[in-house]
DNA sequence: TTGAAAGCGCTAACAT
DNA sequence: ATGTTAGCGCTTTCAA
């Protein structure tokens, strides 16, 4: 039955035009060519070899590499109804999201992971305000989910509405257990603790009557959770806390921030800083303000990032473990798919101190 | 008809007895709801309005709502034969190949052109042997492919060549040109012309008669790129120039390898850092041996990563527009999709010199 | 203004 | 040991 041109639907006309596009060889070709159905082919493929006789298979082999042959993941999916790939969504208004060593590291961990078992992670950036209408929400192309979430604690409850309303699992980074969140897990590091370790850690080191800590303009729940670890040592040793919000992304704006503080009051026992771009940054603003570090004040980050160490004095930090929570989070998630349920609700990792020479 | 339960597929029974997978609706059960055919349906979701009625639309939409439909990508793609998805694959040996802030930029850049345009990016960190085993080779499920390679140039060759094979367009990073590669595209910044102007700045701040650069184990083009460039200024001016190999990604290589050059050698008038954060390491054991920077030697990075400009000196160095790359590169191959063929099979951006106080 | 139907590439139960 | 067949969810042409 020929067809004329003009039966042609207008998508495959359009990727007719384009010359070099030749349509790449279907199991149906291959089943042409080695002269046998396309479930031997599958079953090749797919090394299903039972009872199958050693020359068919060579013979579907050949011809599969003579056509250069590849399975189509999507019809493959569309008959499974899996797709082997984990979305992740990284929900925060910088548009260099993946800037941040921490987030960095976490989705290395995540795509080894899932790549060494044959899943794909589709990554996708999105602007707060702009979770709703994403192409992860609004469509369904992936197994399950992945976030890290930014905003207020509302705004956070509010997003984990949504995903749940999707009726698919997901992982969340770095944020507290929603209870109305049924198909969800809750990944996270013990950042409060983390802060309670290098609050006593400071406390022990030198007498501090007053911190600062520099911290985003946006919220981060673990953000938050680091400010609280470090309230509760400080109150009870009648420790100030000064918070003062800055684009933490931008060095600009950090430099900003310490030159008027430092501007409108005397310096203070203890700089703190969210994590060790901060720190570090703060470190030399002091420095051409001739404040020494640890003499005159002490400073201290969080991360650990590799190059933490290698600053001047070397940096006191508390090590975050963002690559195995990747790691564990991909691991969850993949069980989640097998067991029909997520056993565990929450996972934290522990986050360690990092002794430097800043405190 | 009725089913038995023994006649349905293992993988639907098995995803049965996963009791929260409930399956989603289709675009059936939204047609049902609403009263209308899946085509009526189909032509709602992609807002194809012409010559459609009103309460139909509504009607449609509400069912939509009401059964929180999501369009499954899956089915479309079969369908269209399009996926709307890229792949990235990163070839690095390092577990860790998203560490660089390089690469991370880079990745950031794509995926935010990428999600503007309702494309999604899959992302797979590759071991440099198992290129030919990956899924992004093996199966077929992105529109296109983009590669950052490392390894030796013979290597990179033949990556280039399989990719080639597949018959899907594809963009590389950072890589010279190939001939034989018809439906690719090279994006790349001009390390080299950015290593002249580093050596010649370098030349015309202080005497220099022997340079030695810090590089990684790992072959990479831009690598390669940059020493060429220093080589030929300083081959010109009669400045030697020695190649320290080490692990880049570990501080401690690079410390160890430092020290051992220092060691072996007395300190030269230039040290010279693939990238930033090997300068910046290099620098501080360069401190810890009292070598005064740049007093007694001169010391540059590569990259101008956001925290080399707060380095004690600041560093001297050049700025890798990394997320332009990206950004450029996801344009270019959605213009190939759309086109039919690169216009260009090759992209050069401009690598600027950022003058520190380190030399 | 709407619907019927074909078919995209693949898998797996069942028949042969 | 291999093949037949139904159908996964969707889009689009053409008919009504």
């Amino acid at each position: 039955m020929a067809f004329s041109p003009d039966r042609q639907p207008a998508l495959l006309r359009r990727s007719e035009s384009q010359r070099q596009m030749a349509k790449p060889p279907t199991i149906h070709a291959v089943a042409a060519r080695a002269g046998v159905s396309t479930a031997t082919v599958s079953k090749v493929v797919n090394r299903i070899n039972v009872g199958m006789s050693e020359t068919t298979r060579q013979r579907v082999e050949e011809a599969i590499r003579d056509l250069g042959y590849r399975p189509s993941r999507v019809g493959r999916s569309l008959r499974t109804l899996r797709r082997s790939t984990i979305g992740m969504a990284i929900v925060d208004a910088s548009p260099s999201f993946l800037a941040d060593p921490f987030t960095t590291n976490l989705v290395a961990g995540l795509t080894n992971h899932l790549s060494a078992r044959g899943f794909g992670l589709l990554l996708h950036g999105i602007k707060p305000h702009e979770l709703r209408d994403s192409v992860l929400v609004r469509e369904s192309e992936v197994d399950a989910l992945c976030v890290t979430l930014s905003g207020s604690r509302r705004d956070r409850l509010s997003y984990i509405k949504l995903l749940t309303e999707l009726g698919q699992p997901f992982v969340t980074f770095q944020d507290q257990p929603v209870a109305s969140a049924k198909d969800a897990c809750f990944v996270r590091q013990d950042d409060r603790a983390g802060a309670v370790g290098l609050a006593r850690y400071i406390l022990e080191k030198r007498r501090a009557k007053r911190a600062v800590m520099f911290i985003s303009e946006l919220s981060w729940p673990a953000i938050e959770q680091r400010v609280s670890g470090f309230r509760d040592v400080f109150d009870d040793k009648r420790v100030s806390l000064d918070l003062v919000r800055c684009d933490e992304t931008s060095s600009a704006s950090i430099v900003a921030a310490a030159e008027a503080y430092l501007a409108r009051t005397a310096p203070p026992d203890v700089f703190i800083g969210q994590n060790d771009q901060v720190a570090l940054t703060v470190m030399q603003v002091l420095k051409r303000h001739n404040i020494r570090v640890p003499g005159d004040v002490g400073v201290c980050g969080f991360n650990a990032f590799p190059f933490s160490g290698f600053a001047d004095p070397p940096l006191t930090t508390a090590r975050s473990p963002a690559y195995e929570l990747g790691q564990l989070g991909a691991a969850v998630i993949l069980d989640r798919l097998e067991a029909g349920h997520f056993r565990k609700r929450e996972h934290v990792l522990a986050v360690d101190l990092v002794a430097g020479a800043s405190v």
